[in-house]
RNA sequence: GCGCCUGUAGCACAACGGCUAGUGCAUCGGCCUUCCAAGUCGAUGAUUACGGGUUCGAUUCCCGUCAGGCGCUCCA
């Protein structure tokens, strides 16, 4: 049987892994903060992607933008103009859809765009029942000035009947835009306007020549990045599924056009295994294609990663065919070449870009989910996290089995001292053994290291397995090369092909 | 954003509009025990989410706010 999402939230709180934000002053909706054990295991998530991604690689640079970037890289990127359809709610029947899916939709959009001498201005488009966002969309055009923003939307004459419920309240169409504002500077003028980057993407777009000149690339590479994004959603939902601020781990892939689409089946493949090489469950995890009415404006082919959550399948990361949409976005804002001269034909080339998008936050969120297991020993329930060694808090405890013998105590210390020169490593004698190993279960601590009497004489301690609770006896001087046999920290890749 | 439900100790829950808001687990300490949440004695911990109202009296009824869950809607 699965487990709830109210389990895993209560665990959550109860053992230091994930608590409510501002939670004394009542909370901060869709967000949260992480305790002690959560800090390690997203660490732990970061350090395997990290390693897959750049580390076991030669063809990725790493990188790591700032937050806050010059606002013309969000008019490029299309995130200024607008990131949502228009929506409209009924008054009468509260129900909330498209526009233009009002029989009869016709709007007039209060459009502002920038002439190449720089000045903005403002003009009225009116539009049928087209879908509005395909039609003025980054880079639309009118009388040589570039859209900017739209800054208003009303219905052009009266006809607005709900199509549900036939009455006719209807609200003027409303944008939401995602993107969190602030400024710089103490004056909150429109000139101070900067945006918090809702992806990390654009960070590796910007800096394509630096990477590429600087570490002296060649075609194809990639450019890998985490870090925190921001997105004003319209709804969050699902403790840390959806939040406001969360974390991404994206990696921007240029290759040349001819081989975009060997690469992309490569990087699905590679990022659906990862998932696998860490112990999540084949049967929780599927493969699904967006639609072409689903795609984002800047992509033309996309693949969801999905995780079965307690709620629901939903996504764990995207592998995105951006083709050279970005590029040449930015190529247009900025007025710089970053077009890639192949020595070889003699041409200048705009890479295509494969991009695997992944959450951290999530992913922590999976492998505490896909870990978590209750099982009956000796008539009590047992919560064991059969969490992957590579992703455990805490990869081992060191429990005297007698805390009033010093020597006992001595040795564990020395011990639990020893191991933590190489991993996490805690040591615990505030209860009785079996209540020191459930603890530790619960968080999904790999081994634990037990000293007990006869120890003191034959030198050898006792290892317990948290899956198994088979126990064997191991001397002193031996445990960490044991453990180190044990502690598969970078497990072999597997080589599942989820996509043909 | 809308609708429904919920909010009491770290967690799970109880308390008819009426006594000092209880119980289990957890946590801390003592005794005992010493390899799987044992026993026992004790202790800490709650302006009942926050703010207002009705009432002699509110955890309980009403309103607002905040937060969470579920369902719609939405989802680069």
């Amino acid at each position: 049987m699965a487990v709830s999402l109210d389990t895993i939230i209560s665990l959550c709180k109860r053992r230091g892994f994930i608590f409510q934000s501002s939670e004394i002053y009542g909370g901060m909706a869709a967000c949260y903060d992480y305790g002690p054990l959560g800090v390690e295991l997203k660490r732990n998530v970061r350090d395997a992607w990290w390693r897959a991604m750049v580390q076991e690689r030669g063809d990725i640079e790493g990188l790591e933008c700032s937050i806050l970037m010059h606002p013309d890289v969000w008019r490029a990127s299309g995130h200024v103009e607008n990131f949502t359809d228009p929506l409209v709610d009924c008054k009468s029947c509260r129900a909330r859809f498209r526009a233009d899916h009002v029989e009869g939709y016709e709007a007039v959009y209060t459009v502002t765009a920038r002439t190449d001498g720089g000045a903005t201005e403002r003009f009225e488009v009116t539009l049928g029942p087209q879908i509005p966002t395909k039609v003025i969309r980054p880079g639309y055009r009118h009388n040589g000035a570039v859209l900017e923003e739209i800054a208003e939307i009303k219905f052009k004459g009266s006809p607005r009947t709900c199509p549900t419920c036939g009455n006719r309240e209807l609200t003027e169409p409303r944008l939401f835009n995602l993107l969190f504002r602030t400024h710089v500077g103490p004056i909150e003028d429109a000139a101070s306007t900067v945006f918090m980057r809702p992806e990390t993407a654009q960070g590796m777009f910007v800096n394509f020549e630096n990477v590429r000149g600087s570490m002296r690339r060649k075609l194809p590479f990639g450019i890998a990045q985490i870090g925190r994004s921001f997105r004003n959603e319209i709804t969050t939902k699902a403790f840390v599924f959806r939040t406001l601020e969360f974390e991404q781990m994206e990696m921007e892939f240029f290759c040349k056009p001819g081989t975009d689409e060997e690469w992309y089946r490569h990087w699905v493949n590679e990022r659906f295994n990862w998932y696998l090489r860490y112990g999540i469950r084949r049967e929780n995890l599927r493969l699904r294609q967006h639609d072409a009415d689903e795609l984002a404006h800047y992509s033309r082919m996309c693949h969801d990663i999905e995780y079965n959550f307690p709620m629901g399948w939903g996504e764990l990361e995207g592998v995105a065919h951006r083709g050279d949409y970005d590029l040449t976005a930015h190529m247009k804002q900025s007025g710089k070449n970053l077009k890639f001269f192949d020595e070889e034909t003699k041409e200048a080339i705009t890479p295509y870009v494969i991009e695997p998008a992944a959450g951290v936050d999530r992913t922590a969120l999976t492998f505490m989910i896909d870990a978590y297991h209750e099982e009956e020993v000796r008539g009590e329930k047992r919560v064991v996290l059969r969490l992957h060694p590579a992703m455990a808090p805490l990869k081992v405890a060191v429990l005297p089995l007698l805390k009033k013998r010093g020597e006992i105590v001595e040795k564990c210390q020395a011990l639990t001292a020893a191991l933590k020169q190489r991993w996490r490593a805690v040591y615990d004698d505030t209860a009785a053994i079996g209540k020191l190993y459930r603890r530790q279960d619960e968080v999904g601590t790999p081994f634990c290291v037990t000293i007990d009497v006869e120890s003191l004489d034959d030198g050898k301690a006792t290892v317990r397995d948290r899956d198994t609770m088979e126990q064997d006896r191991i001397e002193l001087g031996r445990i960490e090369d044991y453990l180190a046999e044990r502690l598969v920290l970078n497990p072999p890749k597997v080589a599942e092909p989820a996509l043909g």
